[in-house]
DNA sequence: TATTGTTATACTCTATAACTATA
DNA sequence: TATAGTTATAGAGTATAACAATA
């Protein structure tokens, strides 16, 4: 078999389909977990404090690239809710430690249902074989492109100081 | 060669990378074109304007599935930086049909260069075969999802009025 | 004085609706 | 009256900066 080099701007076009499906993942996702009354954030903050229970609210939104400030506003919604917890650090007052309670653990529960039937219907045109592949393949992206696993780059700030254009940089809709 | 069964949750774990990648990738191609002067939406229709020269904003809006009062701010913006030009239908003096500059195809070409670029530097860690199989596997997908070829997702509309629970439904960071 | 968390504020993007002109 | 385009307005989402409590 003969190894046709890829025409002028396939790889454009591959970067562009990803983007294109990935965008419809997102979307379905966000759809599904808007039912239980979240967004794709807070089903993100929710994991994270899941995942590491008990630090203070600077060391998540360190970890997750997102503002201070954001940040409170996506725990008063989710303790608004019933699902997290601040508790106070004796020994230094300033902390807030995070803990989620067993309603939040319960809503972990349905959202993992929700991840994985998500997943099973976008997926539902590859065989597993072929799901196996695609895993390897992003699983190498992912890798080489610095993204820590479970945290979504949409978290990430923008606009960047130390651009020589400083343009505003809007993502928007590809985001 | 035995066929093990995929762990649950690989499925949702192979979604959620897809679209972390995919989020990855929009950032990226959004920097770049960002030096140029614009944001992907706006090269989006300037693409879609490219492809079907010669029709109204009614039209265009209705392809791309955005709202036609943000199309007549994306125009704007094309047309003060010479890249479109909008031409009264002298039949029905309603229509303004859109057509690119030469700016404008200079433009284009500009940010096909990008994209090409883009996507090389994306996929710098997979090989040209590789490569091959993940365009075929998203196409694929992309396919069954009904995703019009060049149309990106994220100017789909946003909100739905039939939904039984009727909630924001807010995208935000996953897109 | 420095730091954690919070609140206040502004800015961008997007969506809804009112308006103008053409038909 | 209906339609294409536009403008005005309001609503989210997000970022910047000021603030109070604590160290």
């Amino acid at each position: 078999m003969k190894e046709f080099p890829p025409p002028p701007g396939h790889d454009a076009q591959t970067a562009f389909l990803l983007t294109q499906v990935g965008s419809q993942f997102a979307g379905s996702f966000a759809g599904l977990v808007s039912e239980l009354g979240l967004n794709p954030p807070h089903a993100g903050l929710l994991r994270a404090i899941a995942f590491g229970p008990g630090r203070s609210q600077q060391e998540i939104s360190a970890q997750l690239g997102l503002l201070p400030s954001r940040l409170v506003a996506l725990v008063d919604d989710l303790e608004g809710k019933g699902l997290v917890k601040r508790t106070r650090n004796p020994t230094d007052r300033r902390l807030h430690a995070l803990t989620i309670t067993p309603a939040g653990a319960e809503m972990m529960h349905d959202i993992g249902r929700i991840a994985s039937a998500n997943g099973a219907e976008m997926l539902k045109p590859l065989s597993r074989p072929e799901r196996r592949v695609l895993h390897d393949l992003l699983t190498r992206l992912a890798d080489h492109h610095g993204l820590a696993s479970g945290v979504h780059p949409g978290y990430r700030s923008m606009g960047r100081e130390d651009s020589t254009v400083g343009r505003p940089g809007t993502v928007s809709a590809a985001d």
